[in-house]
DNA sequence: GTTCGTGCAAACGATTTGCATTACT
DNA sequence: AGTAATGCAAATCGTTTGCACGAAC
């Protein structure tokens, strides 16, 4: 799970240069971005736009979508599906990993995209999709469920 | 892709032994049902539950998704979740079976689970967690759209 | 002073639920 | 007759959108 932060695939592993990417996209730095962005550097596991609306003086999660589709769309920030329930949101930084998660408990896990490339490679050559657990995840059975 | 309808895991491959299913759990026969079933019976591929209110006298959703859920109770009915959009429904008997969806077009796939078991172990080893597709696709590319 | 972003509310798609009426059994 | 299932409407959840006001640049 060791990703160089000095990836240039791999942009604004810091507030500083997050900030910096905005604005060198010509978007504003706004109160309620920052504290979002600021959220999201807090956070180790992806959160719902919900919980991050909470962290927000007015709480509108109107804003927070909006905030995060503008993030995302400039490559700061990602958003998996597990299952059912809101999506999760986290940095791009954090989130340059595929997902696992239990359809039993929902517990999920951040994989090295390295320890699923047999795999990858299998599903691939046999159905000619290749497959990529990053913004939907694999879903089983964890090993405590299976007993 | 061959799945014996003899195997008693796969029941009720006719629209008779359907009804008789839910004879047999106390439920009752009606014209709603019946349709919806028969509406089942003649589609290949998993269908949203618009598309099968769309067939009913009524069209009412309410009851499509009631009757959905209590066949899927008793094993009659499964259903699949390809990337955004509705929920798909089919057949029990027509999905055992896993699915692989492409993020680019759309386009999926049902796929044999035998096909699947290579991989299925290598991530089972790797991640401590067993995959199942059948409720949640793969996601990846398909060979057309990865040009 | 311009935009861009906010906040609030309304609209949305998919699904669930309450409730009085209908119709299987 | 008795109870499950229907039909309609309203409610829910997650997300998107319209619009007037406010705040970065």
């Amino acid at each position: 799970m060791t990703i160089s932060r000095l990836d240039p695939a791999h942009p604004a592993p810091t507030l500083a240069s997050a900030i910096g990417a905005i604005r060198a996209r010509g978007l504003r730095v706004s109160t309620t971005r920052r504290l979002i962005l600021e959220a999201l550097f807090a956070e180790e596991a992806p959160v719902s736009a919900e919980a991050l609306a909470s962290r927000l003086p007015q709480g509108d999660l109107g804003s927070v979508y909006r905030n995060l589709e503008r993030l995302e769309a400039i490559g700061l920030v990602r958003h998996v599906h597990l299952g059912h329930g809101p999506g999760l949101y986290a940095l791009a930084t954090r989130t340059d990993l595929e997902f696992v998660t239990c359809e039993r408990c929902g517990r999920f896990e951040a994989v090295d995209p390295a320890r699923l490339d047999a795999a990858r490679g299998l599903i691939e050559r046999e159905l000619g999709y290749r497959p990529r657990f990053t913004h939907f995840p694999i879903v089983g059975v964890c090993g405590a469920c299976a007993d």
